[in-house]
DNA sequence: ACGAAACTGTGAAAAAATACACATATCACG
DNA sequence: CGTGATATGTGTATTTTTTCACAGTTTCGT
């Protein structure tokens, strides 16, 4: 049973785990099955049973599923029964609108840190931090013992930054610079980019 | 030969032709091959190679690719020859920090026009552009014939304002709102949620 | 108490995606 | 001019992912 799990499983969790809590607070419902969550998300019912069995099971014949139990499950599954400091790279625009992103603290992850090179940022506070001196950065993450990170960093300094992470300790960054990023084995990382997905969906246009 | 091609192999055409670009603008490099491609970007040679296969024959047995005529045949592929005009619905700060980002302009998007619902921020200048009041939205996207849009609004309004945006013709929506929007077939709609990139990469620690 | 309806979990089948491996072409260089 | 090194494009094999379909459980209404 506990054997390798696809990644494309897991990365589906997040959007099973996302639905059902909308469906528990702001629907007010307590029941669901694979079906209606399916429906909603425009997943098969049997990929998401399927995707399930991989952890156990959680829902029962004839009832479907629990939705405060398998929010439960599936926050135990993800890691997310504590709450992850997250060290942010960057005060830019982009690092500005993250720093008061108000989406983290309910779902798992806190801002906690804020650095940038910049003289002029450096001693700015952001959503009630103070942007720190990006030198300071390897002291911070040993110190605080940070696992994960958000780089908001411009192209030419995304490299650096995330090798000074990983080197001491990050385990899972989210990259916003328009780059393919080198990591080393175990390192988790993820990007964003929007023009990425623009130019995916004009092919179609 | 002009078979659908699969979504997962469109999907992969921007980040080639990303790199691609690194490779001739910065580092001013004329040819290439799947091998030095696939390094950079962590992909097998093979799947470059299968990938171009399904759209002609760019390459040379022997020399590789020539770096500026695959990234043209990309951008043709990807209907990156014309400039894209993009709506940005939403001046919070992260629709303000999408209004700054200077990396649309030489990847074929431009955003043209950005919209809100609050007084207070309707009228203000983002980087050139007026704030638009949201009410003016179809009006604005069926005249100038958008085809393109950028959802940066709560949760609460982004089905709402993708059905406007849908309604008068827009095909192609990237929503930064943390919620699965239901579109009709021949609408491709691309998600970015910090928080499920995030959540996912925690399973692995 | 019982039949119908609503579900799950899961082997097995099907489909899709990836990797292999090789015929063939090009180039550099002696 | 010939040889070795380097590459592509692709048919085929392999692996991964998705879908099917059903035995079995639960609930509900009568």
């Amino acid at each position: 049973m506990t054997r390798e799990i696809p990644d494309i499983v897991i990365g589906r969790l997040p959007i099973y785990l996302r639905e059902l809590i909308r469906l528990a607070d702001d629907e007010g419902k307590i029941n669901t099955s694979s079906h209606e969550l399916g429906e909603r998300l425009g997943i098969s019912s049997a990929q998401i049973r399927k995707d399930l069995s991989h952890f156990g099971e959680f829902g029962k014949q004839g009832t479907g599923y629990h939705i405060k139990y398998l929010i439960d499950q599936l926050r135990e599954i993800l890691h997310l029964t504590k709450e992850w400091d997250v060290a942010l790279v960057g005060a830019g625009y982009l690092g500005h609108a993250l720093a008061h992103y108000h989406g983290f603290l309910h779902r798992g992850f806190r801002i906690s840190w804020i650095f940038d090179s910049d003289p002029n940022k450096i001693g700015e506070t952001m959503n009630q931090l103070i942007v720190q001196d990006v030198s300071e950065l390897e002291k911070a993450v040993v110190h605080n013992n940070i696992k994960v990170a958000i780089i908001a960093v411009p192209i030419s300094k995304a490299q650096e930054i995330t090798d000074r992470l990983v080197s001491v300790g990050v385990r899972s960054i989210l990259s916003y610079a328009p780059i393919h990023l080198t990591v080393p084995e175990g390192v988790e990382i993820s990007y964003s980019d929007p023009v990425i997905q623009l130019q995916r969906m004009t092919y179609y246009l």
